[in-house]
DNA sequence: CCTAAATTTAACCAAGTAGTTAAACTTTCT
DNA sequence: AGAAAGTTTAACTACTTGGTTAAATTTAGG
């Protein structure tokens, strides 16, 4: 009962996780996901009370797995341009391998915002200060274009970001096949970052 | 019967879109909407059959609205900086306005891109072959940097776009109140072409 | 005024869904 | 072996939701 304990209980986390990011909050199913896990409906309530509970869950998992990602590389002393082409690499590396996530977070963070508020803030904003004084630092220093640093911080999240929420757009818009569209978003871990920084650089 | 024709009909149609933008397709309720239109839900049925019917209304209608202002723009003669300065104010103006709909259609492409590709496509992807052309000149001119069109116009649709999708997110990372935020944005009418400008030009 | 369309009322149906329950069976630990 | 936890089965509830129906009422046009 302790070696295979992960079993079922995290068989219903990833069934969940995957109906959840497919569907949404609304359109998942219980007996989906219990049938995805390989299990019934009234083990999956014996683990997880409510679907409320269960969705709670893997919201707050989505976004704490994807979150500190991002803001430990912020954090870092490393120097601004450097930062840049590595929070974006970083960044585009774990959305192309979870390519449904942004849109779930998305979703879940528009529909119930306080939700998100409450989980991550209070924790994780001190880390963009630290963002703020170095943009700002470089700007006083002539170093880079006069930028807002949010202006700066938004840019580099819409560009790594967008491109997976607006997939179907793009692939349809520019003609590209899944192969095409991989290859592009390869291209882009480190056009990206050349981009952002040629457009700051003074 | 026919001055005031537009009204039932348009009623709905207004109430749907609020409704369906709000709560996404899975979400809305055919009885909130008729409530919205100040109607029953008979009398909604009466006019559009279904729920899919009127959902797959609302979808056209709203990818009908914002589609043509960007191709417009990318189907002028203009020269290609001033080009890019006009589609980010054209769009950014447009989206301020209409603050859920990208977040709407962007869950639907997603969660239906034959339905996308078989509405759009077609039409409106020549225009792109437009801007393409212009692109790979000013690059063979040597006037700009060697980019990729699509990626070039993938990252204008980021930049403009993105912000409103994450804009709890980016509210609470930032710490900016609904004031602060509208403000941004009215910096970045400005900011997002002179930056994606630098970005490119040689 | 008369008729046809628009609209309401209210009840209803069928399907789907979250969640419950109780009994039986199986596995695991001691 | 025996108890406890894990798991299944299957039926059931309470509720929501999309959609229908039929009759009554209101509105507008010829």
């Amino acid at each position: 009962m302790n070696l295979q304990k992960r079993s079922t209980e995290e068989l219903i986390l990833e069934a969940a996780q995957a109906v959840f990011l497919e569907k949404g909050l609304a359109g998942a199913r219980m007996q989906e996901i219990a049938d995805r896990a390989g299990i019934n409906k009234a083990l999956l309530h014996y683990y997880f009370r409510s679907k409320e509970k269960l969705s709670a869950l893997i919201i707050e998992r989505a976004i704490g797995v994807i979150l500190p990602r991002v803001m430990a590389v912020l954090d870092t002393d490393m120097e601004l341009f450097d930062k840049i082409r590595l929070v974006v690499d970083t960044y585009l590396t774990f959305v192309s391998r979870n390519s449904f996530l942004p849109l779930f977070i998305i979703n879940e963070v528009n529909r119930n915002p306080q939700f998100f508020f409450r989980t991550v803030v209070e924790k994780e904003r001190t880390h963009l200060d630290k963002f703020r004084r170095q943009v700002e630092e470089a700007v006083a220093q002539g170093r880079i274009h006069p930028i807002n640093p949010a202006q700066l911080f938004m840019n580099v999240m819409s560009l790594v970001i967008f491109p997976f929420l607006g997939k179907p757009i793009i692939q349809v818009g520019l003609g590209l096949s899944d192969e095409d569209f991989k290859r592009e978003m390869e291209h882009r871990r480190t056009e990206v970052a050349e981009f952002v920084i040629r457009a700051i650089r003074a």
